[in-house]
DNA sequence: AATGAATGAGATTTCATTCAT
DNA sequence: GATGAATGAAATCTCATTCAT
């Protein structure tokens, strides 16, 4: 019955499943009040194929982590690469800060998440570095290393607020911020990314 | 029954005592590691104690991160107060982006972990949001709103990527663009704080 | 300040107090869910009085449980007592067996505790004998000892079906058996009581 | 998920033998002392499995009713059923009053814990309705509905009496008084059942 | 490859009781 | 005589993980 050929998985993207499940569990109580159970639930698979697929809840809870911080990327990434003239960048800049494609309530949560879990675990750690190391990245495309990194604070902390807030973003007052630390760039002092 | 005279606590400072060894315990391994246990045993009472002194972990947990936040708070606000004019503000605002005065490593975790926290807690919500309508507040001493909001989201962002960073911050950069902020007064629309 | 003199209780109709208030808690969530602090809550008296009045919970339940006996027993003897003519004991039967006055809801429910905690407490169970032989007795004032013992289960049994029972109790019917039981009399052995 | 293939219970019964246990216990120590750990012991079977096969005591306890009330219910019907006369079911009814077949001291006890764990759970509050009916139903084969009533009420009060009466039953006398009523059956109104 | 029944380690919580005042 | 702050023993319950199948 078995042989000796290579057993084909039943259910190829159950794997990822299983991540965004984890995901939702997570935006919905908190790591703390995440658990295997909850998890398999929401993804509608069996309990045992949790440990099955993962090295218990830390690894599982990395890699959805990662698997977050791949999709954030690529969002922050193709808004700015998209740009094509200094205005663009800028607006790109403004829109990542404002908009809502950036960051959803259950995104602001998760990556809330991830930034309180990744104190206590080296490999979402490495993840968050990569993260916003790839966020410099995307900026230097238009900015200097200087106003790359003011932008970068700016986009993190900006939706912090607005996440508690009570008012909403201001789009003009962002825009001439934003606007105004791209303008400051000559008077900066050189900056290795 | 008989009479007002009020039992007289053996152990005045306990309740703080726990409250801080709960800070402790959460800074080490995360609100999803903290336990009653923990906390008793960091804070050298009996387990039963906790449950006497809080209605559970949610109640400890947003009573601590209470504490820490009036304790941020009021750093935050003798920093700010403390200026005489307008270069020094500049100055103390640079002072709570790098200075470690303000967020120790430590530090950073645990407002990392109540930023978590506060979304899955409407008291730990409240308290965050109190924290940052205070920290306008001291900024609104010496900046325009629109300043205020714009430096209060570098305040937020760029410690958080400091934390994660493997390069320090440079204190000239963050003078430059705190300064170029502030000079865009003039520039940006009115907001109400 | 404390003399030899005796010293007087500053409230004297305490412990009833406490012992009221621990049949409204057994009313309540029954045995298994009373506690001490339930009680003295109830009662509006210190929890440390408890212990000082009585002799941990077993003590108190089973003086509550004796004062519940007490009172109901001189409802009873008060019933049957006043019936001056054989059709008259017959009917205060009745209205023991169907007159809520015997047993409202709280009543019957605390009778159903005694009688299961009476199984596990010897004071509790030489309470209950006392008011079986005492209800006995009252009856003898009217029928013949084996009469007496049959009309006694009729008490027993029948409001106990009143109480799960979704249909009320037909009064006729009622009336109609305990005439019946009663006219056997001559056709019964004899029985000391 | 791969297929509709049921894993086997490692060990079958185990469910029945931990409700057997609880009633060994709470026939022991009562409603009021029965615990997981008491319970856990008694089966032999590791403390876990209690909430593993339980939704917590409350849960345990209505199953554990439920099944001494499906035995005793069976009893009780097997000895009615088993009548072939009027003669034999006036004897089935003295059987069920005096006989310690029906009820043992352990299954008097676990009555008086139903009965009174009843008022406090509609579970089991629902389940002694069932009871009751079901009794009346197996009456009713032998007995007009309001016979069947007062009968009832005599199986119920009796053996409650006897369970704390010093002296034992006397047969006689009951199964005079239980002729008495059931000859009484033409002089009694009409009663639906 | 995959599962879910089962468990034990440990978490939270309850509460009778003690005891300094 | 009286109190209520404090505690430890034990209760209930949760859940990651194991493992037979």
């Amino acid at each position: 019955m078995s042989g000796t050929r290579r057993e084909i998985p039943n259910d190829p993207g159950r794997r990822d499943r299983i991540l965004d499940a984890a995901l939702d569990v997570i935006a919905e109580g908190g790591v703390h009040r995440t658990t295997h159970r909850k998890i398999a639930s929401r993804a509608g698979v069996p309990l045992g194929s949790l440990t099955y697929y993962f090295n218990g809840m830390d690894d599982l809870l990395a890699l959805a982590f990662a698997r977050l911080a791949e999709t954030m990327s690529q969002l922050y990434r193709r808004t700015l690469h998209g740009a094509g003239s200094p205005a663009e960048a800028e607006a790109a800049v403004v829109e990542l800060i404002c908009g809502p494609a950036y960051a959803t309530e259950r995104d602001m949560t998760l990556i809330f998440e991830m930034y309180a879990y990744a104190n206590h675990n080296t490999a979402v750690a490495a993840t968050t570095r990569s993260w916003l190391r790839r966020s410099r990245e995307s900026l230097a495309l238009h900015f200097t290393p200087g106003v790359a990194r003011a932008l970068d604070a700016l986009i993190e902390g900006w939706p912090m607020h607005r996440r508690f807030d009570a008012t909403p973003l201001n789009r003009q007052l962002v825009a001439g911020v934003v606007h105004a630390v791209v303008s400051a760039a000559p008077d900066l002092p050189d900056e290795q990314l």
